[in-house]
DNA sequence: GCGTTGGTTAAGCACATACTTAAGTATTCA
DNA sequence: TGAATACTTAAGTATGTGCTTAACCAACGC
């Protein structure tokens, strides 16, 4: 099984960040080494390693060693559970906004805009 | 205009805390005040208010001082650009996956398993 | 007015991040 | 064999994060 309180906690740490972004949007297109994925990154080597070590421990990213270069790819999986939780926080929120509606629109069809409901 | 860069790093940043998402998930629920958030979470009231001010930081929430009491609510417009984001990234991927599948389909029909597709 | 409620400010502390440079270790190629 | 390539490891540093406690202030409620 997959804890997802952790694993949500590492998976948006990861993206929290524009140089692993690009990282992962360079991987999005396809398979690349770790110099490849530094390119158009302004740090050192190792700031990159680092980097994609953060990825690695999210598992957005996968990587594998071969001869002396490490080929690093996508994992998808774990980008879905992240675009879960937000898709399921849009849900609540709008059907909360449908049942309000709902209600105000059964209540009191005249009165039109009230949204100051603190309702507890 | 909106940064997206730097949108996108508070965005992610501020939901990489699972008390931040416990916040973001009672407000999707409709609008509470700042102890009201602070009840589930196991920490002082000082505490609470640092991370909503995170969240407020990066746009995913705001708030207002009526009296004594300060009313939060969310705003989903910042979590659509981090589900954008994400989703756009999975696009991506996916094209270049269906590309590839054309690929190896019209060069050699009888390689079939090159690339393991996990596809979702 | 005076205590209680609801929140705010400030200071401090432990630990994590995001880099750096310097010095390694394997591979590959000429 | 020996230089170049592609990382890798280690160590150091500055800054940021996630809490804490203590003290404070501004509404209520009576």
């Amino acid at each position: 099984m997959l804890n997802q309180r952790g694993d949500l906690d590492k998976v948006f740490h990861a993206l929290a960040d524009p140089s692993r972004r690009t990282m992962v949007e360079r991987l999005g297109r396809g398979p690349a080494s770790v110099s490849e994925l530094a390119k158009p990154l302004a740090m050192s080597l190792p700031a990159v390693v680092q980097h994609l070590a953060v990825l690695e421990a999210s598992g957005l990213v996968k990587s594998e060693k071969v001869g002396r270069v490490r080929t690093c790819r996508i994992e998808p999986k774990v980008l879905n559970m992240a675009e879960q939780w937000i898709t399921q926080r849009k849900a609540t929120w709008e059907s909360r906004l449908d049942r309000l509606g709902d209600f105000l629109a059964e209540t009191a069809p005249e009165t039109e805009s009230e949204e100051k409901r603190t309702d507890t």
